[in-house]
DNA sequence: CTTTATGCAAACTATTTGCAACAAT
DNA sequence: ATTGTTGCAAATAGTTTGCATAAAG
């Protein structure tokens, strides 16, 4: 699946005719083996911690790049921070995020989905994407 | 309705021992009869036509002002642009945005609030809030 | 060789803050 | 008088951009 990812990107890279850097191998290795919601400072102080020479604007370089590439989704959950969120082909997902520690969890719902589809119908409105947002506590937090 | 907006914040300012300013009378003036999801930027200019000499910086403070007394929200509809929103009482609703125009509407749907409560009761979660968005074209735009 | 990428610092955007002058109580 | 408020300019945070140098094709 790592695999595959690479794949994806590297015939992105090809079919565009930029260039493959070593750079690019890093940034990528790294957020394939991240979290799922990962901040850019986060990623880019995880790379630090291996390549201290990774320049800031590289990362937001190539961060956007992967969102071209349909691998990562840039996503805000009102902290201020961006985050880029992993892509697979087709799948989406809402969230839960924990106010207090940050957690965030992914979940799918049909009924609710469809009934985004109804609301939008009755106003005439033709949906591209959407976003569904449940903030409070996580079960841990809640103690 | 207005008028009862202005008694809330009246009453608000007073049990804090805040000042009534000459500035706040305006801007929540200009609040009140503008767009229901106005943004900070526009609220400023409209105010700065016939208000020149009044400073970004109490634009902002005083917004977050009528945050706290509950007549605004502070939204992000990932434009970049912080806007506020008018608030009644206990209402809730969620967003219609259109991608093209900017237009914003309104819709509440008590199923998928309930819906909602299902998903986080089963990951044991507490919600203080949500957010849903549906993004895409308006009627308007469509043609 | 030619073109794209990198790293740095400077630029930008949206927002917040320090502070002296000012207005409300 | 006292305390809170304003407007400005400077500070901040997150992100983007210009540019000379370096690396990929």
């Amino acid at each position: 699946m790592k695999r595959a990812k690479k794949k994806i990107f590297a015939d992105f890279i090809a079919q565009r005719g930029l260039k493959t850097t070593k750079q690019r191998d890093i940034i990528l290795d790294s957020f394939l083996s991240s979290d799922r919601h990962l901040s850019i400072e986060d990623l880019y102080l995880k790379l630090r911690a291996k390549h201290p020479n990774i320049g800031y604007a590289t990362v937001y370089r190539t961060l956007k790049l992967f969102a071209e590439a349909g691998l990562a989704r840039e996503m805000q959950f009102g902290d201020g921070q961006t985050r880029y969120e992993h892509v697979g082909e087709g799948e989406h997902h809402d969230h839960l995020v924990c106010t207090r520690c940050g957690h965030i969890e992914e979940f799918e719902n049909e009924t609710i989905e469809k009934l985004q589809d109804e609301v939008a119908n009755s106003r005439g409105f033709l949906i591209e994407r959407h976003r569904l947002e449940l903030y409070g506590l996580c079960s841990g937090c809640r103690k």
